[in-house]
DNA sequence: TTGTCAAGAACGGACATTCGTTTTATGTTC
DNA sequence: GAACATAAAACGAATGTCCGTTCTTGACAA
């Protein structure tokens, strides 16, 4: 198990590096110090790897809600934002390469790889459902308009993750900060 | 230059079946009616078709500022945000292939490809200065808190598009009509 | 004839995966 | 504790396939 770990770690190295098409089991096979016959001996293929990378990357995202939403009572959705983004800023920042590449590397190849389509879907439903429970909460508080269906808000409040990731990987200008702004000014109008 | 654009728009149906990387050169020679010969006198590499495929789909959200933008005075940002959002889905459902799902396969690319990088920067760049545009205006009207850099509110506009499109892809359940109910929920908060 | 364009067979390189061999670890007997 | 037997894990060179690109040949137009 610490051996599947070890590979995983740097698939994920190479991953972050290349991209999961330009990453070669050659570059997996040096990066974890092992041989090719190990690697296939505890993974059946490079797909399968893959998929290791990916569902940890996704699931990485729900870190968050373990400890907000059991610690934080209440949370308006501008604070649970705000939670998350941070989240996302730090997970991208841990040692091991930056998860969010990864994450954005997954949603391209859930398009055409039903087994990581499966994995995104399923991960970012959960996360939705979390977001979901805040507005509920924040309905219940009055804080938010209790006549539009918590689904829909919800959606929209996942939605703003993608983008933030998104720019600050491609652009490099927005900060949790940034964001924070913009989003206070926006929920004000 | 008929013949370029049959190449890319045969490449660009491979690229939404099967993403840049699981297409071969032979799928594009095939979809084009063309020869390998055909198809490297307009293209010196794979490289390049899949720059062009890039560029023209990251490049069809622009359209809608030219006509959004010149027309409807004065524009809120749920106005246009509600405006985007239709547009998305119309370029999505043209004939030729849903192009926001090539969208997605060149954010994944750009992490790696300074072409791809240089264009899908550049591309959103200009997006989200369209929408500072509109932030401007709201500002000017008093619609929008004039102390917030528009900059900001901009970035948080424009990173709603990456969401939206992604959750249609992945999850499936989000229609402009879904996303701006929960807009509207969370602008009155 | 000459120049342009297209055809498609052929090439060289890269890649994922396999498998026979070797090393390391574990247990057993005297 | 030494010597051996057995199993598990790791090695890494070899394999066959696939893919991007080239290049020679042929057709047609000016």
């Amino acid at each position: 198990m610490a051996r599947r770990a070890q590979i995983v770690a740097a698939a994920r190295t190479c991953v972050v590096e290349q991209g999961f098409h330009k990453t070669t089991m050659a570059d997996v096979i040096r990066e974890s110090g092992l041989s090719a016959g190990a690697v296939y001996g505890y993974f059946k293929s490079k797909e399968e790897i893959v998929a290791a990378i990916a569902e940890e990357a996704l699931g990485t995202v729900d870190e968050l809600f373990e400890k907000i939403l059991t610690t934080e009572h209440p949370l308006t959705p501008l604070a649970a934002l705000e939670a998350a983004l941070n989240h996302a800023v730090t997970i991208a920042e841990r040692p091991g390469g930056d998860v969010t590449r990864v994450a954005v590397q997954a949603w391209a190849e859930a398009l055409h790889n039903p087994a990581i389509l499966d994995i995104a879907g399923g991960k970012y439903l959960l996360l939705r459902e979390h977001f979901e429970d805040v507005v509920r909460r924040a309905q219940a508080d009055g804080t938010v308009d209790p006549d539009t269906d918590p689904k829909y808000i919800a959606q929209v409040m996942f939605g703003m993750l993608p983008g933030f990731v998104l720019q600050r990987l491609l652009i490099g200008d927005v900060t949790p900060d940034t964001y924070t702004a913009g989003l206070k000014a926006l929920f004000r109008a």
